[in-house]
Order: C-alpha cells, then structure tokens, then sequence
DNA sequence: GACCAGGCACATC
DNA sequence: GATGTGCATGGT
C-alpha cells in the first residue's frame, strides 16, 4: 500500500470509529479564532470556560473585544492559563483583523490562502499551527493542520521522520491528499481525536482505531 | 504531587 | 541554526 492509500485508509478507519466530527466546536468564525489563540498548549475545556465568560461578557465579537482593555480581557480568560501572553496575543490579532477586514470573515475568507497565510503569520503570537487553524477552520481555506498529535501519530506509525519539522508535515499531506477543506477539517479532527484517546505520550494504541496499521513499538 | 494539555516568542549558546 | 525557558490554569 503507497503512502496514500495508506493515509485514506487511516482516514476511513478513523472515520468508522469516531463517525462525523463537525469541528470545528464554535458558533462563528470569530469564534473559532479566539478559540485557536486559546487553545495553545492548553486542553479544550479550560478554552470553554474563557469561552463562555468572554460570551457571557457579551464581548465575543471583533469589535468588542478590540476595544475591551487588556487586563480586563486577561481576566476573562484566565481559566484557559497563559492569560498575561494571551490576552496580548488576542488583542493583536483581533486589532489586526478589524484593521484589515474591518472583522468580516467572509472577506478575509475570500483571500488566496498562500498570501493571507503570510498576513497571519506575522501577527505576534499568532504561529504556523494557531494560524493554519484560523484559515482552515475559521475561513474555510484548504490549509492542513499539523500539532502535536499529527507529529506524534505520523511519527509512530512510521509516515514521517521524528526529526521533520512543521512545513515539512504539512508538505507531506499536501503530496499524498487531494486539497479539500472538507478533508482537511475531518483529517485534523480525527488525527486530534485519536491522540487524546489513544496516543498519548506514555499510554498508548488500547483499542486505537489505527492499531492495525503498521507502527513502532518504542516511545517518540 | 507529577505530568500533561489542539504553542509561541525570545534568550542564549 | 539548534536548544532551552517562561508563560499558568485545571484535569488525571
């Protein structure tokens, strides 16, 4: 089996075992921008409770969060950790995307993923993971995900090199899958899945959907 | 109480 | 360019 048919056939495995996904978990695009600045090195339920009192605050959208004070958005979110680093990693990416979109993810989402990319990029505190979340999952672009959990369940199952770095992962998907934002999204979710289930640092692989695959018995 | 969680920027060598 | 460190809450 080529390397492709082998990633289709982890996909389908995945897919039979966890069925449908829907990420990604937010209401808007705004939403899930927060949530991917949120969310970094930090598990889904402490982002929900920020979440929920940033919703609650009334001041989840781009317009009221760019002008609410730092300190103030800093306790917002403190259930999520980092809340001194992330509250001015949000405050600079929302008052980047109002400057350039005026807060419309339509329009930003109507952009050429390549440049835009770049555009994100270079918002401080906002890197090549937190920023291929917000074009694939918050706009809609065909920009493959990698995390931790994409390293380490390549790694493992012998598709990459431990050693390969960020771009290099994301290559790697881009050469053996067709380029759509609808597998792209599943794709993520289930590697994401898999990994707080099955793959984790020390335990491993009990009943994981990809345990028939082949894989390496020592720790990466 | 240690370890881990859907990273990132910055310092230092 | 590689490697190390600070950031912080909350669940297991």
């Amino acid at each position: 089996m080529d390397t492709a048919a082998t990633l289709t056939a982890m996909h389908q495995a995945m897919g039979r075992h966890f069925g449908p996904l829907h990420w990604w978990p937010g209401e808007t695009p705004f939403e899930v921008m927060v949530g991917a600045i949120l969310t970094q090195n930090t598990s889904w339920k402490n982002v929900e409770k920020a979440i929920g009192n940033l919703k609650a605050a009334g001041v989840l959208a781009p317009h009221a969060l760019d002008a609410l004070e730092r300190q103030a958005l800093a306790e917002l979110i403190r259930p999520a950790g980092y809340y001194n680093v992330k509250s001015l990693r949000l405050k600079a990416y929302v008052r980047w995307f109002v400057a350039r979109f005026d807060g419309d993810a339509a329009a930003m989402a109507a952009c050429d993923w390549r440049g835009l990319r770049e555009e994100v990029l270079s918002v401080k505190g906002v890197g090549r993971e937190t920023a291929d979340s917000i074009l694939l999952y918050g706009c809609g672009l065909p920009v493959f995900v990698v995390d931790k959990y994409t390293w380490r369940i390549l790694s493992r199952h012998l598709l990459i090199n431990p050693e390969d770095d960020y771009e290099a992962i994301q290559q790697f998907f881009r050469d053996h899958l067709p380029a759509e934002v609808a597998l792209y999204n599943e794709y993520h979710a289930q590697l994401v899945n898999v990994g707080k289930a099955f793959c984790r640092p020390t335990a491993r692989c009990a009943g994981c959907p990809l345990e028939s695959f082949e894989h390496r018995a020592d720790e990466v």
